[in-house]
DNA sequence: AACCGTTTTTGATCTAGATCAAAAGAAACC
DNA sequence: GGTTTCTTTTGATCTAGATCAAAAACGGTT
């Protein structure tokens, strides 16, 4: 999911040109309303991707290490995003600005492609939780993401993981104490 | 959605080489299982596009006239697709085989780049419809469907419009009633 | 260790929408 | 025009998960 940079190489030379970013725990790193400016990839830490809806916050995505982020909506077209991120442990990102990204995509050989294939692999992870939501049970979705994810258990409010997973927190806590 | 054919010039030597299909009511345009090998422009009639999960057909899209029809998930990674895509009215199509389009994004300038922001227009639709199923009621989910889709309604049957917006058929029935 | 705020669990009740079943309408076919 | 088959509607019942409410558990802080 970082192929967006390319080859380890180029990502290796883009380093020179990205900025580091240290990000408290609970610190907001883009608010809604804002146009996406910055592509990140983490270093060390944990993000969490919220937008609201009918007065409640809905997580639709946690990014952690070795990932990157960017408000896929509004980063690439320009529009103001409707999602926030906000940093869950005290977390360390290299950040590219997106003029620069930009002229990279005009300037580096075979840049298109590579974001043409990052837009690849997050329509299909999108695909997968999609179906997840349409046609699984609230156990088999929280069953699904301990295979996928069972390491942010540990590390994000409940409350969080529920919403993402489109259910109550009650629910998920019951869930899980029927599993022992 | 159709940005995939980049400028309507490119959209216009590219038809030298694509073939016209012609596709029967009912007659199926691709099978799951097989890998996607063509990329489709309707110039006329309607698809549907579903794929089966606990034993039953879910819709997931449906194509019509000027719209681009591809398997996403298979056509751009080769892997085979889970979607059945079918002709509901006798449908005429321009298509381009995979490796005419390979091709393409190989020799024509600025493909790729076509090809990304295809993937960025795909990706925001199913954004929306993710964000409609979480945290919209099957009422409103409705109302969506209508105010942006509501042509089809006289084109396909409604059992494939409920399983389009996640819920059965009765509740759809139901709700169009209520509605007088 | 006692206090306070946050997060999680447990309990009781409610409801949107699913499921099961059958009737009513439409189309398609001979 | 009547019979068969497919589609939509209507009715009765059931259930997963939401909602409301309160108790327990878990940190931090002083």
């Amino acid at each position: 999911m970082n192929s967006i940079f390319g080859s380890p190489e180029l990502l290796e030379s883009l380093k020179e040109h990205m900025q580091i970013e240290q990000f408290a725990k609970g610190e907001i790193i883009e608010q809604a309303g804002a146009v996406s400016k910055r592509i990140i990839l983490i270093k060390k830490g944990l993000i969490r991707v919220f937008y609201r809806a009918s007065g409640k916050e809905i997580c639709c995505h946690f990014a952690k290490e070795n990932e990157v982020l960017t408000g896929i909506d509004s980063f690439f077209t320009g529009k103001p995003t409707i999602y926030t991120s906000q940093a869950l442990e005290t977390t360390e990102c290299y950040s590219l600005s997106k003029s620069k990204l930009d002229w990279v995509f005009d300037h580096v050989e075979g840049m298109d492609r590579y974001g043409r294939i990052f837009m690849i692999d997050a329509y299909s992870e999108l695909v997968e939780r999609y179906n997840s939501i349409v046609s699984m049970s609230a156990q088999e979705r929280y069953d699904s993401f301990m295979v996928n994810h069972s390491d942010l258990l540990n590390r994000v409010p409940l409350g969080y993981i529920s919403s993402y997973l489109g259910m109550q927190q009650e629910t998920l806590s019951r869930i899980r104490s029927r599993q022992n």
